[in-house]
DNA sequence: TCTGGTACCTTCGGTAACTG
DNA sequence: CAGTTACCGAAGGTACCAGA
C-alpha cells in the first residue's frame, strides 16, 4: 500500500500556488530539477497526472485541481497547528467556498447563508456570483464546496452533482410609488400593460412568470431582460418598471430598494437548491444552511 | 517563414545522508 | 554496509517570441 508523502505534496502544492516549478524552486529553496523529479515520483506513487503542460507552464489536471483542494486543507492546518505551538492561540477557522448564481436574488443568496455566519467555529465564506453553468464547472473541480441556485442541476449538465431542495416560497411583485400610482387597479390586474422587468433565460423563474401571465391573460410591456438579478432590482428602483422576487425576502427587498408591494401569489413557486458533487451534505456550513433554511422557511409558512 | 534567444521542464548520472 | 531517498549539475527537448 502506498504511503502519502508530505514532502511530495508540499513541493505539489507549491508549484500549484506558483503556477510553475521554476517559480516553486525558487520557494522552496531547490533545484527545479529536484522538484520535477520528485513531483514525476509523487504522480507515479498516486497513479494520477496532477499536472498538463499549458505551453512553458504547468496546469492542474482535474485529479490535480481534487489534490490541491486536499492539500490546501493539510496546509492551511499545519500553520494553524504552529500558531497553537507558538502559544498563539487561534479560533478554528472554516472556509466555504460557495458560487451563488446571479439568477438568485443577492438578498435571498444573504438570508440563505446567513445561518453559517451563526457557527461556532469562525468561518470564512469566498463568495462567488456567475452563470450557473459555470459555477458548476468549478464545483465539478473542486473549487467550489457548494452552488446555490434557483433551479436544481441540469439534466444536460456535463458534472456529476446532487442537488439538495432547501425550500421554496412564493412570488411578490414589487414596484416604485410614483410606477404604482399609474396602475391603481387590484392586483393582478395592475400588471396588464405595465412595464415589467424580466429575469433572464438562465432563471427558472423567467418560464414560470411567463406561463402565469398566460394564464391570468396579463400582458405586461416587457420593458427589460437581466440575468443579474441585483441589477434587475436597480433598475426597478430607478422606476424602470415591476419586478418579481421570493416572497421570502419581500420585506427585505422593499427596506433595501425603497419598493412597495403591488402583490403577492403563491400560484408560481420559486425554489432554492444547494447543488453539491456529494449526495449528502457534509461541509459544516452547508448542512448549518440546509437545515436552518428549511426550518426558517417552514415557520414563515412558506413551505 | 526562418532563426536565434529565452524560459521552462525533463532526463541522466552522480553524491550525500539516512535507515535497517 | 547495502539499499533508499533527496538532492544537484549538465545536457537536451519543447514552446514562445521578437527581429530579419
Amino acid at each position: 500500500m502506498s504511503k502519502l508523502n508530505y514532502k511530495h505534496l508540499h513541493y505539489f502544492w507549491m508549484v500549484a500556488k506558483t503556477g510553475s516549478i521554476s517559480r516553486a524552486s525558487e520557494q522552496l529553496h531547490l533545484t527545479p530539477q529536484t522538484i520535477s523529479g520528485q513531483l514525476s515520483l509523487f504522480e507515479e506513487i498516486q497513479g494520477e497526472a496532477l499536472f498538463r503542460k499549458s505551453g512553458r507552464n504547468l496546469e492542474l489536471t482535474e485529479a490535480g485541481q481534487l489534490v490541491l483542494s486536499y492539500a490546501d486543507d493539510i496546509f492551511a492546518l499545519g500553520q494553524e497547528l504552529e500558531e497553537v505551538l507558538h502559544h498563539r492561540p487561534t479560533a478554528r477557522t472554516v472556509q466555504l467556498r460557495v458560487g451563488v448564481s446571479d439568477a438568485l436574488p443577492k438578498t435571498l443568496a444573504y438570508r440563505l447563508l446567513e445561518p453559517a455566519l451563526k457557527l461556532e467555529q469562525t468561518l470564512r465564506i469566498n463568495c462567488r456570483e456567475g452563470k450557473l453553468e459555470v459555477l458548476l464547472a468549478d464545483l465539478a473541480t473542486h473549487k467550489l464546496d457548494v452552488v446555490m441556485s434557483d433551479s436544481p442541476m441540469p439534466a444536460s449538465a456535463n458534472v456529476r452533482g446532487y442537488s439538495h431542495q432547501l425550500g421554496e416560497c412564493g412570488i411578490s411583485f414589487f414596484a416604485t410609488g410614483t410606477l404604482l400610482q399609474q396602475y391603481p387597479q387590484a392586483f393582478p390586474a395592475n400588471l396588464d400593460a405595465a412595464p415589467f422587468l424580466l429575469p433572464g433565460e438562465d432563471a427558472a423563474l423567467r418560464a414560470r412568470l411567463l406561463q402565469w401571465f398566460d394564464q391570468q391573460g396579463l400582458h405586461p410591456r416587457i420593458a427589460g431582460e437581466f440575468d443579474d438579478s441585483a441589477l434587475m432590482s436597480a433598475f426597478g428602483q430607478a422606476g424602470a418598471g415591476i419586478f418579481a422576487a421570493p416572497t421570502v425576502v419581500a420585506d427585505m427587498i422593499m427596506r433595501q430598494y425603497d419598493l412597495q408591494l403591488l402583490g403577492q401569489t403563491d400560484e408560481i413557486r420559486e425554489q432554492f437548491y444547494a447543488i453539491s458533487v456529494q449526495r449528502k451534505l457534509t461541509h459544516p456550513a452547508v448542512l448549518a444552511i440546509s437545515r436552518a433554511a428549511r426550518i426558517d422557511l417552514f415557520a414563515m409558512g412558506e413551505e
